[in-house]
RNA sequence: GCUCCCAUCGUCUAGAGGCCUAGGACAACACCCUUUCACGGUGUAGACAGGGAUUCGAAUUCCCUUGGGAGUACCA
C-alpha cells in the first residue's frame, strides 16, 4: 500500500485545535510516515457562521508546534485543491446529479414541520426514526407543480435502493482498521439529505466527495463517526468509486468519563502551551493514549513513534486524559532541554520580574539551580521572586516559626558578622558555609536549622534552590542587607 | 427509546488458550541519598466488571447481565 497512502485531518475552524483532534491528526500523521504516504490538511469551514480565520491560524500553529507538518493543505497547496471546503462549493452539485440520474438519490419537498411530525410519532412508538420516503415516488408533474409553488427540494440519498444494488441483504459491513468487522442494518438508516434546499452539501456528502477527489486512501478518525461511515460507504458505492479503508479511534475522555470540555480546564493544544507544557511532551503523551511502544520505552519522539507504529495495535477503547502522567512527561522533557533553550522558554513566565536586574551569567545560573523541580514552565513564576529586588518578602510562617527563634537570631547575628569578610563566589561560600555549620553543630544546633535561618532571611522561604548558588547570585551586599533586616 | 462501540491495577497500557501465583509506566506509600524543597535510587500496595458456555486448560473464544461511551438533524 505504500506509495498510495493518503490520509487527512479535516478540522472545522469553529474553535482552537482540540487535543482530541490533535490526537487524530497525530495518528494519521504516524500512519502516513510509517507507510511513506502523504498527510493532508483540509479545513472544513462550510459553516461560515462559526468559522473564523483566527481559529484557522490556531489550527495551523498548533499542528506545526506539535511537529505534524502536512504535505498538502490550504497554505501549501497541492494537486487536489482547493483545501478549504468553502472554496469547493461548486464541486458537489454534479455528483448529486450523478446520484439522481442513477436513481440513488431523489428530490424531497418535505417541510421541517412534516419531518418533525414523523419524528414525534417514531419516538412515541419507541421506534428509531427513519424517514418515510414519502417523496421517493413523486412524479415529474408533481415535482414541477411544487416547484411552481415556489418549493425548493433537498436531495436525499436512497439508502435501500443503493444497498440492494450492491449487497444481497440489508446488512452492511466493513473491516475497520482498528476495531475489526463493524456492521449495521441499513433498514435502520433513513434516507438522509445530501444536498440541502439551499444548494449546499451536508457533511456526509461533502466529506465523501472531498475524500474521493483528494484520493484519500485511509480515513482514520474518532469513533463518533462510525454511524456516518455506513452512510458514506453507500455514497461511495452509489458513485461507483473506490471505497477507502476506515479506522476508528476511541475517544479521549475527561477524568469523570465525560467528554473533555472547557469545564475540565485546558482542551486546546494552545491552552496547554500557554500553561507551560512542551509540545514535544504533549504529543508524546497523546500518542500513549491508545498506543504503546513495543520496547516499553515511553519517552519517544514523533519520528521514533512513527517507525514503531501500527494502526492495528491501537486500542479500540476510550481513554481518559489524566494530568499525572502528562506532568511527569513534561518534567522529563524539561530536564532534557539545553540551558539556552530553557532560558528562552522560561522568559514568557518571568515577565513580572525585571530580568535586567540580573546579568546573563546570573540568569543562567538561576535557571540552572531552579529548573529541577519544574513540572510545567509556568512553575518558575513562583519559584524565583527572591532573586529580584533589594529586599525580600518573608512568608508569615517563616517569620514566626523560623526567623523569630532564639537559635535563628543567634545564627543570623553570627552570619552577619562573619560574612562581612567572605568572598561571595560559590566555591568559597561552599567552604565557608560548611565551616559555619560545623561551628554551630558543636553548639548543638543542627545543620538543617542553621541553613534554614539563612535561607529564611534571604529568600523568605524554607525551601528552594541551592542556597550557596542563591547567595552568590544575590551577592554580598544584598545578602547581608536581608540578613540584617531579619535581626530583631 | 432505538442502533452501534467499548470493558485488565486509581490512570495509560502489555497480554492475540497453557510462558500469567497477570508485566511495565504515571500517581500513591515506605526507605535511602541530602544544608531545605526537589531530583535520583530501592522497595510496597494495587486489576482480568459479574454470570454462564466451549475446552484437559480462558484475562484471552461465544452468550447474557451490568457499567461506560457514541450516534440518532436540510450541524459538522
Amino acid at each position: 500500500m505504500s506509495e498510495n497512502v493518503r490520509v487527512r485531518i479535516a478540522p472545522s475552524p469553529s474553535g482552537n485545535l482540540h487535543v482530541g483532534t490533535a490526537r487524530t491528526a497525530l495518528f494519521n500523521y504516524l500512519f502516513a510516515k510509517k507507510h511513506g504516504g502523504k498527510f493532508i490538511l483540509r479545513i472544513e469551514d462550510t459553516d461560515l457562521e462559526r468559522s473564523s480565520n483566527e481559529y484557522i491560524k490556531n489550527i495551523f500553529d498548533s499542528l506545526k508546534a506539535l511537529g505534524l507538518n502536512w504535505d498538502e493543505g490550504p497554505d501549501v497547496g497541492g494537486q487536489y485543491g482547493p483545501y478549504s471546503q468553502s472554496e469547493r462549493f461548486d464541486m458537489y452539485p454534479q455528483y448529486a446529479q450523478k446520484l439522481l440520474d442513477a436513481g440513488y438519490a431523489y428530490e424531497c419537498f418535505c417541510t421541517p414541520e412534516e419531518l418533525e411530525i414523523e419524528k414525534e410519532t417514531a419516538t412515541q412508538n419507541k421506534q428509531a426514526y427513519v424517514y418515510s420516503k414519502k417523496c421517493v415516488e413523486l412524479s415529474d408533474e408533481e415535482k414541477a407543480a411544487r416547484r411552481a409553488k415556489g418549493e425548493v427540494p433537498a436531495i436525499r440519498f436512497n439508502v435501500s435502493k443503493t444497498q440492494k444494488a450492491f449487497h444481497p441483504t440489508s446488512e452492511l459491513a466493513f473491516n475497520d482498521l482498528v476495531k475489526g468487522e463493524l456492521k449495521q442494518d441499513t433498514d435502520l438508516i433513513g434516507d438522509f439529505v445530501i444536498m440541502k434546499s439551499n444548494g449546499t452539501p451536508t457533511y456526509n456528502f461533502a466529506v465523501v466527495i472531498d475524500d474521493m477527489l483528494m484520493k484519500i486512501s485511509h480515513i482514520i478518525r474518532g469513533e463518533d463517526h462510525i454511524s456516518n461511515t455506513f452512510k458514506q460507504l453507500l455514497i461511495y458505492e452509489g458513485l461507483g468509486t473506490q471505497v477507502p479503508e476506515f479506522g476508528h479511534l476511541g475517544m479521549i475522555l475527561a477524568p469523570d468519563r465525560s467528554k473533555l470540555s472547557k469545564r475540565h480546564g485546558a482542551t486546546a493544544v494552545s491552552d496547554f502551551v500557554e500553561q507551560g507544557y512542551l509540545t514535544e511532551a504533549l504529543v508524546n503523551f497523546i500518542a500513549l493514549l491508545g498506543w504503546s511502544p513495543s520496547d516499553g520505552q515511553e519517552i519517544k519522539s514523533v519520528d521514533e513513534i512513527a517507525a514503531d507504529f501500527r494502526i492495528g495495535d491501537v486500542s479500540s477503547s476510550n481513554s481518559i486524559f489524566e494530568y499525572d502522567k502528562l506532568n511527569w512527561m513534561n518534567s522529563q522533557y524539561i530536564k532534557q532541554l539545553d540551558i539556552e533553550t530553557l532560558k528562552d522558554a522560561l522568559r514568557p513566565y518571568l515577565t513580572q520580574y525585571d530580568l535586567g536586574f540580573l546579568t546573563d551569567a546570573q540568569y543562567t545560573r538561576m535557571v540552572e539551580i531552579t529548573r529541577e523541580p519544574l513540572t510545567i514552565l509556568s512553575d518558575i513564576t513562583n519559584d524565583v521572586p527572591y532573586f529580584f529586588g533589594e529586599g525580600v518578602e518573608i512568608e508569615l510562617e517563616v517569620q514566626s516559626e523560623v526567623l523569630s527563634t532564639e537559635t535563628s537570631q543567634k545564627v543570623l547575628r553570627e552570619f552577619a558578622s562573619q560574612a562581612q569578610d567572605w568572598e561571595f563566589t560559590e566555591e568559597n561560600l561552599h567552604e565557608k558555609l560548611d565551616a559555619f555549620r560545623t561551628q554551630f553543630k558543636e553548639q548543638g544546633i543542627k545543620p538543617k536549622e542553621t541553613m534554614w535561618a539563612i535561607r529564611g532571611a534571604v529568600t523568605g522561604r524554607t525551601r528552594g534552590a541551592d542556597i550557596t548558588a542563591v547567595l552568590t547570585i544575590l551577592g554580598k551586599e544584598k545578602t547581608l542587607k536581608r540578613v540584617t533586616s531579619s535581626l530583631a
